[in-house]
DNA sequence: TTGACTTGCCAAACAGCGTTTGGATACGAT
DNA sequence: ATCGTATCCAAACGCTGTTTGGCAAGTCAA
């Protein structure tokens, strides 16, 4: 039976200011600015020392990576339980500004995750940065489940046919796109509302899953 | 009278030289993999010799985002001249095929263009950078104002209603934004075709600037 | 052609980086 | 109490961007 040890709680306490330091290193200056050196002189620990708890910088940022998937997706998961019993739009629509408010609060975690950022990192295959991305389609997906009627059973994308996958993924294209512009400053020449532009279009692509009593508005809202 | 001494072209040649250097380190290993000391290194140089050609790494960094959107505009321009005559949806979809040809060839200059990755960096406002990533707008725009019967005049982006606005951002938006996710490897766990998804989607969203006799099918192909 | 002046280039140094090594110290389990 | 292991540090290695001082070469006017 594993009791903790205070070498034990010592140990779990000190991995997680390590990862605190990092992240808020990362929050302030982007991936650049995460130290090895500079997370062991905040935590008063010799650079040599901080290999006892990871095995590289890269490892630091691998545990990153993972913790910045679960904030996304726990900050959509939030969304989605709160609009519990809502339209089922609505409910997406809940989910994609959490998505979005949560990349305006944490840029850098949002442009670490998703693109490719570290010099020679490569996120270890069926590593925890893999399961922890499925973490936040998730939602999204039970989402669009109850919108298309499907009751509460999580979709199995992969036995989707093609059309529906290729929606899906439309989609969320369309919601990751707009939000990595706005984040990195590509749409604040152009004057438009970030937020307002993005549940436009959301509301927009997700019109036909209205009720079919509300359809009669499709041809006036296009061209 | 600026006749160029053979300072100059020494000068000038010495320029292409590193900035060549640097974009293919750049292309290798992502941002990270530039190094001031290895391109003085590859050009055979000191590296307090290269200061007399960029004033730093940053500045050097601003070169190859400026040439990397030029590049990227003369491939979308390129396939918007090339489909000059064909359905100003054809060579929407024409520039939106080389948008993401150019971005599968060159995945870290799309990274280094769209998305923070350098530590300190912050591009000079009104700089070089600014005014290449509007050259990349342009034959969209163009194209655009075209499907929508403008002519040939370039649709002022200001002057649109907002309306309008949010369909054009919205249908860059979708383009970036699958692109994004193909290029970051997210889309490779779908097992779809990056390409077929992303002109399946883009197609889907151009389909109501077909002549109005092509319209019928609107409703069949859309759930 | 000579002189003055600018530019190009290098060697050396500084502070910082990630990582490895060897040895000392403190803890946990037997 | 002892053995083994986990923790921690000092020092070093080779790398990084950048600055400094000085020397050689190119440019241009007298």
């Amino acid at each position: 039976m594993p009791t903790e040890s205070r070498r034990d709680r010592h140990r779990r306490e000190l991995v997680e200011e390590i990862t605190a330091v990092a992240r808020r290193q990362l929050d302030e200056g982007g991936p650049g600015n995460v130290s090895w050196r500079g997370v062991a002189r905040e935590v008063g620990m010799n650079p040599a020392s901080l290999y006892t708890y990871f095995g590289s910088l890269d490892d630091l940022f691998t545990a990153l990576i993972t913790e910045s998937f679960h904030s996304l997706a726990g900050a959509v998961d939030q969304a989605f339980d709160d609009s519990e019993g809502a339209e089922p739009v609505d409910r997406l629509l809940a989910c994609v500004r959490a998505y979005r408010a949560w990349a305006v609060a944490n840029p850098r975690q949002f442009n670490l995750i998703w693109t490719d950022q570290l010099p020679g990192y490569a996120a270890p295959p069926d590593g925890p940065t893999v399961t922890a991305e499925q973490t936040v389609y998730r939602p999204f997906l039970l989402a669009v489940g109850e919108a298309e009627g499907c009751g509460d059973r999580l979709v199995e994308f992969a036995t989707l046919p093609t059309d529906d996958q290729h929606r899906l993924l439309g989609l969320f294209g369309t919601l990751h796109g707009l939000v990595s512009l706005e984040i990195n400053s590509h749409l604040a020449p152009s004057m438009v509302d970030g937020e307002a532009l993005l549940v436009d279009r959301m509301a927009h692509a997700l019109r036909h899953v209205h009720p079919p009593r509300d359809r009669s508005h499709i041809d006036t809202s296009e061209k």
